[in-house]
RNA sequence: GCGGGUAUGGCGGAAUUGGCAGACGCGUCGGUCUUAGGAACCGAUGGGAGACCGUGCAGGUUCGACCCCUGUUACCCGCACCA
């Protein structure tokens, strides 16, 4: 038999389609299986190859779980809120709704072109207004909960987008969407306090089955650190200076104060600061540099001393200078620290450049060299003397100042707040009223979804506000509390939102009282295993972890965890080995390779490409063999000669269903897949198979290639779908051969093989191995000191 | 700087986790069939005439090391003056 993919693709789609193949059940007695991919950004460019790699994981699992009889909830979105979308509609003057239903459509034609068993009834798109009212109802609670709240702030700006960037979208001072240069500007935005959750979402971790790097990753970017804040009192001033360290062990090793540039504390002393032109002109100069600026330049510790501020060691009771330095940041901690030059590289830096003190309180080091920031003895340390440092004297010092009143114990995270804003047009309206009576009023919950004003007009306003402040029937409204006049929340919710919870309206998405329903959370929920990209361990992760936790706090969700396993997909690389771009033209289009080539050889060659988790170059030879194998495998059709078992190819059949199997549960298809080849090499050595035989080739082929898979299916006779039939089943017994082939071994260098019963006793085995002309060659007048048999696999002669 | 990872033929990658290194595929070479082949099929393919040598490099442990240990180099990915 010859396939014609040009044919047969479309055949086989449109039946799977008008089968309803690949919908989940709602029958809530059945095993289920819930695979998730992230759904997809319906860019205008189209499908990536990146896309193909990213999905076929959970689609391969899935079509193999369906046929194991599992209700399997594999289900597709598009996260359709975004920049990209809104910034072309700009260019073009289309509406985004129109430009957005224009690439959904294009995504989808194009998704259903490779073959996807994806559950097209259950489609989520996040700007649909009837998903949106819920995740501005999600908002709500939160509000309602404190975990909403409005700050006025340095935030990292994007003067292309007109746009607050958070900290994570504006990694390396580039913008994350346009990579143009991220500035610095004050604004009063919205916050979403995940560092409450902090706690929460690392313990959590101990729930969930991820990679080792991956739960690394989220504790690094979580980043607790445990230690002690206290209060240095300040000479001549009431109000003290309050800092947090992770080494209150050194207390009496503090020679100086630092406070970062933006502290309040010198706006608010400005009258009892001497040199207050030059604190000014430090800060001034700090603020124009931009968070990554200031730590590229971290070579060079600068910093102005404040003349008029002293501050008292709460232990010694030592004067000690107080300095502003922006090695010293304002988001981290309480934006102050006690300075321990002794015993700490960045202190020990500054202090020798300001001619301060340093002061020696851990044994061990040569503080007149460098700092020592190891473990020993404590010294010059009154009560501390003699203690092991870290050991007890942590323990031993916040004890002694909580009994005094002067610090405690406490954590600090590395995580900031949420900033949850974006002031354009394309994304959810945050559903708040500014009232001048009553402050910020929530739109009340029958009134969601608050949707998104028709405007003609999409740019950003100069001053950087949404494009809906434009609109003045939407701003102007009614306080819902009080009745009066007030005026809308203009800011749309960032590109994140959406995502934070999709996963669950996949659960029931036409509910519409609930953002689901507790009976189908309760079925579907956990996610069973979620696959994804490397960049969105820590964004999209930990986001959506925080939503679903904190729905889990209000009862809503049955599950503490969203996620019960998470793997990675690497990147798939240009012909070229490097990351595919425009610019160095070697971009692949996976839809050129279906219709050159038809769904099953793009679907076969990713699988086949190299190692999933790992990034692996694109080769267009290489493509070419994934289509000859799957020629070869439709040409075994010829070869079929009865019924039932071929007995010199029963063994290597139980082999391959047991390699296949296994190997799809730890995605490696590449070596699921050379088993198939394998297998083919082997009938067509033998020359024919059986029809049944055959079938449980198409079987195990049929999640990586299922198209040709139903076909041959069909050619056999069969008439229900290959790819909701039952998944072959190995025999034990049956995948060991009678004989085995053993290594032969003198003083553990290979001399043959040998070829022995698979029960023959170790007695045997080595007299006959003792006797194998090539080990005697080798052995001949010297003495056998040792002799080692292991079972299956080797025989070593060790002589001297 | 800190954390995590990787290194195997001409290429992508295998190796039951300490037991025949290079499965499978690509490429290459030779052949068959062809007017032709950049199609298909068959055969060979780590290096070396050979004894032997070969998993980034140098050691170590072991009967036996791609795998474990020590040191080292290169590259990749996170985080980064985090107090």
């Amino acid at each position: 038999m010859k396939y014609d993919f040009t044919v047969g693709d479309k055949k086989w789609q449109d039946r799977w389609e008008a089968e309803h193949a690949f919908e989940a059940k709602d029958d809530h007695t059945l095993p289920k299986f819930y695979g998730l991919i992230e759904f997809p950004y319906p860019s205008g460019a189209g499908l990536h190859v990146g896309h193909i790699k990213a999905f076929i994981s959970m689609e391969v699992l899935s079509r193999k779980r369906r046929m194991q009889g599992y209700n399997v909830l594999f289900p597709i979105g598009f996260d359709a809120f975004g920049l990209n979308t809104e910034n072309y509609a700009i260019k073009t003057k289309t509406h985004p709704r129109i430009v957005t239903d224009r690439n959904i459509a294009n995504f989808t034609r194009q998704l259903k072109s490779v073959g996807y068993s994806f559950d097209w009834s259950r489609v989520v798109d996040t700007t649909d207004e009837d998903y949106y009212k819920w995740t501005q109802w999600i908002f709500l609670k939160m509000f309602e909960h404190g975990l909403v709240f409005r700050d006025k702030t340095l935030v990292n700006y994007c003067p292309s987008c007109k746009v607050v960037l958070s900290n994570e979208d504006s990694q390396g001072g580039k913008c994350d969407i346009c990579h143009s240069d991220v500035v610095q500007k004050s604004k009063e935005v919205w916050y979403l306090r995940i560092t409450e959750y902090a706690d929460k979402l690392l313990s959590g971790l101990d729930l969930v089955d991820y990679p080792a790097n991956i739960k690394q990753q989220q504790i690094n970017w979580i980043g607790k650190s445990t230690g002690a804040f206290v209060n240095f009192e300040l000479d001549g001033i009431e109000e003290k200076l309050r800092i947090y360290t992770t080494r209150p062990d050194t207390l009496f090793g503090v020679t100086f104060m630092v406070i970062a540039p933006e502290h309040p504390i010198i706006d608010k002393y400005a009258d009892k600061i001497a040199n207050m032109d030059e604190v000014k002109a430090y800060r001034e100069a700090c603020a124009k540099k931009t968070e990554f600026e200031r730590t590229q330049l971290q070579k060079d510790k600068t910093g102005v001393k404040i003349d008029g501020l002293t501050a008292i060691n709460p232990l010694s009771g030592k004067k000690i200078p107080v300095y502003i330095a922006d090695y010293v940041m304002m988001g981290y901690g309480t934006g102050a620290i006690m300075a321990v030059p002794a015993h700490d590289e960045r202190d020990y830096e500054f202090a020798k450049k300001f001619g301060i003190d340093i002061i020696e309180v851990i044994k061990g080091g040569d503080i007149s060299k460098e700092a020592y920031t190891g473990d020993g003895e404590m010294i010059n340390s009154d009560f501390l003397n003699g203690y092991d440092n870290k050991k007890d004297s942590i323990a031993r010092v916040i004890e002694v100042l909580t009994e005094r009143g002067i610090g405690e114990g406490g954590v600090t995270y590395k995580m900031k707040d949420w900033a949850f804003n974006r002031q354009r047009y394309w994304g959810e309206p945050i559903p708040i009223v500014h009232c001048p009576h009553c402050g910020m009023v929530p739109v009340p919950y029958d009134e969601l979804p608050l949707r998104l004003p028709e405007v003609e007009d999409f740019e950003p306003g100069e001053g950087g506000e949404s494009p809906l402040a434009k609109v003045e029937s939407f701003v102007n409204c009614k306080c819902p509390k009080c009745g009066g006049d007030a005026k809308r929340e203009t800011d749309t919710m960032p590109q994140w939102a959406g995502s934070s919870w999709y996963f669950l309206r996949y659960c029931d998405p036409k509910n519409e009282s609930a953002f689901a329903g507790m009976d189908a959370l309760k079925y579907w929920m956990p996610v069973d295993w979620y696959n994804g990209g490397m960049e969105h361990v820590t964004r999209h992760m930990i986001y959506s972890r925080f939503w679903y936790r904190f729905l889990y706090d209000l009862g809503e969700v049955p599950y503490i965890e969203p996620y019960m396993k998470r793997s990675a997909v690497g990147l798939v690389l240009g012909s070229d080995g490097q990351k595919m771009s425009k610019s160095l033209g070697n971009v692949v289009d996976p839809l050129d390779i279906v219709s050159a080539y038809g769904a099953d050889t793009l679907r076969t060659y990713v699988c086949f490409m190299g190692d999933y988790g790992v990034a692996s170059p694109w080769s267009d030879t290489g493509v070419k063999g994934a289509k000859r194998f799957l020629d070869r495998v439709a040409g075994l059709t010829e070869l079929v000669h009865g019924k039932g078992v071929t007995p010199a190819l029963e063994s290597s059949f139980h082999k391959t269903i047991k390699k296949v199997s296994a190997d799809i549960e730890e995605l490696k298809f590449n070596t699921a897949i050379a088993a198939l080849m394998t297998l083919l090499n082997e009938i067509y050595d033998n020359g024919s198979l059986t029809r049944d035989e055959l079938l449980t080739f198409v079987k195990l082929l049929c999640p990586f290639a299922p198209h040709i898979s139903e076909e041959i299916a069909e050619t056999l006779g069969e008439k229900s779908l290959l790819s909701l039939a039952a998944w072959p089943e190995h025999d034990e017994a049956k995948t060991v051969d009678a004989t085995v082939e053993l290594a032969l071994q003198v003083n553990g260098k290979l001399r043959g093989t040998l070829t022995v019963d698979k029960n023959a006793s170790k007695e045997d085995v080595l007299s006959l191995a003792k006797a194998d002309a090539r080990v005697l060659s080798q052995t001949e007048g010297k003495t056998i000191v040792k002799e080692i048999y292991v079972p299956g696999r080797i025989v070593n002669i060790v002589v001297k």
